[in-house]
DNA sequence: TGCAGCATGTAATTTGTTACATGATTAA
DNA sequence: TTAATCATGTAACAAATTACATGCTGCA
């Protein structure tokens, strides 16, 4: 399993950085598919640290909190690519939009159209962001970079243009089974009848 | 937060179940999205019958272990029906997949294509699994279960597609950074140019 | 003879999230 | 003067995963 401590080994094997450095790097880099807060970051570097992956120095500044900069050591490297080729990785999604779609039925019309313009506007700003992200580095970021980035923003894409194509699915068969008062006898009783 | 307790409820209000029930419930219905194993399901039931969202029925059964089984109370479909209303519906990957293909030039090219390889056979098995459900349920599924399952292969679809477009990124590119030697000199201190 | 399916549950562990705790500087 | 940015960390909590524990039936 890949933890929150291997990326930012990862991120620390392309150049030294600072656990806020990495926040932002989270924020920024992994936003959309390994997010992470300080609350991870912080125990995963001083973990790191103790197995001597990375060294520290503490770096006092002038007007603002000393900063703990973190560099990869050469074990630490090996250790990272270790890590990333023994792995086998997951993609998984964990989605309650799609739970909650699933019972679309059981939820008055007005809630659904929000929460459907709810996550049609996430996603669009999603692609925004990835967008956003590709400007800022451009062709000099590495081809993993933009292999990611682009793969979000297609998912992002490919995801909000299903939503738009078959929305009216949940509401117009919503009426449809309304006017029949089909649903309360679909509901009632279903596994009696299959297991009987 | 939606939680595995809440979706049970759900699951209960399309008709009664036990645990084992349900446990093939969200392998078959959520297992791409909202997966959940035995260790989260009967503690769920246990806390839905303390709260009396549920009642249960112990039956016997012959030559086989006896079946506990649950149903909905009208309490419990309220409590599903406020409980899915008051959400904001998140929508979350989680993938180690991406994490791992930031660092592809860490990766010798073997392991980097037995890795694309294995996440393009899960993504067909995933659209081969999906369209099983669909075949098996046809036209009685519920609308919500219908625009689901279509959400969950048009992602799955769309990634593998993504994917075969864009490997050639990966694997191509590295080959010139690696004859450039472009490499170690893009990786050593990026950030104490930014920064200094 | 051995494995898969039926059926329930607990306990330990892992992991991450959220809240707490502190405090200076700078721009609006 | 108020909020945001810089900067680090701990502790409590929530949630799910995994392993453990048990035992019968039916098929290959």
């Amino acid at each position: 399993m890949l933890d929150v401590k291997t990326l930012c080994l990862g991120l620390l094997s392309r150049g030294e950085a600072s656990g806020y450095d990495l926040k932002k790097d989270f924020e920024s880099l992994f936003r959309h598919f390994f997010p992470a807060g300080y609350g991870s970051i912080y125990p995963a570097l001083a973990g790191l640290a103790d197995e001597g992956l990375v060294s520290c120095t503490t770096v006092p500044q002038s007007g603002r909190p000393e900063r703990k900069v973190y560099r990869v050591t050469p074990r630490g490297r090996e250790a990272f690519v270790a890590a990333i080729s023994q792995l086998t990785p997951q993609h998984k999604l964990r989605s309650e939009f799609l739970a909650v779609m699933y019972f679309a039925d059981l939820m008055d019309e007005e809630r659904l159209n929000a929460i459907l313009d709810g996550q049609l506007a996430q996603l669009h700003a999603t692609v925004e962001h990835i967008r956003a992200i590709e400007a800022e580095h451009g062709a000099d970021a590495a081809p993993g970079a933009r292999f990611v980035a682009g793969f979000g923003a297609a998912m992002a894409t490919a995801a909000a243009e299903y939503i738009e194509a078959n929305r009216r699915l949940l509401t117009r068969e919503r009426k449809a089974r309304q006017r029949s008062g089909s649903r309360a006898a679909a509901g009632r009783g279903r596994r009696i009848e299959e297991r009987a």
